[in-house]
Parts: structure tokens; C-alpha cells; sequence
DNA sequence: CCAATTACCTATTGACTTAGTAGGTAATTA
DNA sequence: TAATTACCTACTAAGTCAATAGGTAATTGG
């Protein structure tokens, strides 16, 4: 469900909030920090990026920083940047593909309450939580 | 997280357990009746016959027959059957693999936390209240 | 100004999972 | 004994995941 792209995008903002926030994080500290593949952390850090939920600038003594303050970002809206759906079933949820099904089916509602669960549960869990 | 297997397992469970439960009921007919294809739900129903969930017999009159009764089954068990796993990440859970940052990890603990919130409510929900 | 540093970009790979199909054999009963 | 039904093995096409490779563009310290 949680695929390793959203666990290492968790670790990378852990690892953004623990430092000093007023400076830019070199992603290649990030990496060897995390023991996880720079190039691949590249690829995550860009969607973080493109949600504004981090701000990068190139050149020497470039980096990455947050946004906003630790306590202001759930870990919903980390997760759900690298996972393709967060929902349970593929008929609820955000991305929703239209269920033929749905008029006779008797198992939407309890997806779609699980979903609402995991979903509550997610947006609770603030980031400052985890410094 | 739950795939289209899972809903196809809970669906064929629910349409048993909605018959006459002292009959056994042919897959044809269950194929017909959910609108799935036949071939693909013998994948699915040879892992709830396997796990005990279901008896099937051959032959003429043949079929799959509960083997409790509906409220007697939870739906963790059916679909944990499906899945892979029905855990949020691959360190937890019951066929968690060894997680080489575990005493540094800050995460693990929610995860666990999320994945026992799901199982409880899974767990929970029994067969027949989709009846 | 230039060379090092760093973010940022595009493409590719191999392994795996998912959803579904195909073509059978074995058992049971009317 | 013929129809019916479960049961079995193998295959395929598409998609996802995790990771690598090889660059270009921007910024700054010396």
C-alpha cells in the first residue's frame, strides 16, 4: 500500500525538518544521511517540489527546505504525492474510476469508510511529530 | 491495496452466503449472477477452499457451500487470502521482511500503528452484514 | 570569470504483480 | 455413459516498482 518512494519521501522531510530550517539541505547529505540512492531520492524530491510542500535552489550551497513549519504538514499530503492511490479499492477515493457495479454493489460503503479511516488517521499524524 | 481479486473473493462469499446455504452453489451460476468471468474466479475460490472457507464438490448438483456460518466469518480473513499483503509497508505486518533501520527508524511505529487500525476493523466486519 | 557544486531533466532496465485467458483432467450423478 | 462440475497447469499483456545512467541548467566561492 505504502511503497518504499513514500517511505523514503517521509524520511527525506524527517530529515529537511531536523536539520536547521533556514537553510537549503544538499540532497546529496540527504542521501548519505538516509542511506538511500540520490538519484533515486531525485525523483521523489521532485514531486515534493512541484506541491510546494518543499522549495529547492541549484548552485553551491544549494538544497531543499521546507515550506512551512513541521507542524503544518500532515504526512497525507507527503504519501499521496508518490502513491498512485492511497485509497483501498479502486472505486473510492480521489481517483476514483466509475464503478459499473456501484448501484448493486454492497461493499462500497465499507471501502469507502476504511478509506476514510486511513485517510483521518494520515492527516492527523503531523510531521513535527516525527523530529 | 485491496485488488480487484479481493473484492472478487468478498463478492463470491457474499453471494453464497445469500443462497441457501445447504446447497452448493456452482461457480457458473456465481460467475453469472457477479458478472466476472469464470476462469478467473477459480484462481480465487481455490484459495478460500484451501484455507477452509469454502468445501466445493464435483460432479453433477456440484459446487462451493460455506462451511460456518456468515457472521462467523470476518472479512480479514477473506481477504488477507488475495493479497500479498494487507499491511501499509513491507516491515510490518505478518509477513514483514527485516527492516535494516529499524532501531533508527521514526516511522515504523506508525505504520504499525495504521496497519493494526485496519486489521481491527476488518477483523471486525463480519461476512454477514453484507447479506 | 570560471570551475565546482547543486538542482533539475529524460530515458531505460529488470523484476514483479495484476488481471485475465486457454486448454485441459478428475470426480460425480442423472 | 454422457453431461456437469470442480480442479489443475501454463501462459500473456499491461502496468508498477525500484533503481540506474547520462546528461543540462543554475548558482556561487575563489
Amino acid at each position: 500500500m505504502i511503497s518504499t518512494k513514500g517511505r523514503y519521501a517521509l524520511a527525506l522531510m524527517i530529515d529537511i525538518a531536523e536539520q536547521d530550517t533556514k537553510n537549503y539541505i544538499a540532497l546529496k547529505d540527504i542521501a548519505k544521511r538516509q542511506g538511500i540512492s540520490k538519484k533515486y531520492l531525485e525523483a521523489i524530491v521532485k514531486k515534493l517540489v512541484d506541491a510546494g510542500l518543499l522549495e529547492g535552489i541549484s548552485g553551491k550551497n544549494g538544497g531543499y527546505r521546507l515550506t512551512k513549519k513541521p507542524n503544518k504538514y500532515n504526512i497525507y499530503e507527503i504519501l499521496k504525492l508518490t502513491e498512485i492511490s492511497l485509497s483501498t479499492v479502486s472505486c473510492v477515493g480521489e481517483k476514483a474510476t466509475a464503478c459499473e457495479r456501484k448501484n448493486t454493489c454492497k461493499t462500497c460503503s465499507t471501502w469507502a469508510e476504511l478509506n476514510d479511516i486511513i485517510k483521518k488517521y494520515l492527516q492527523k499524524k503531523k510531521l513535527s511529530e516525527f523530529i
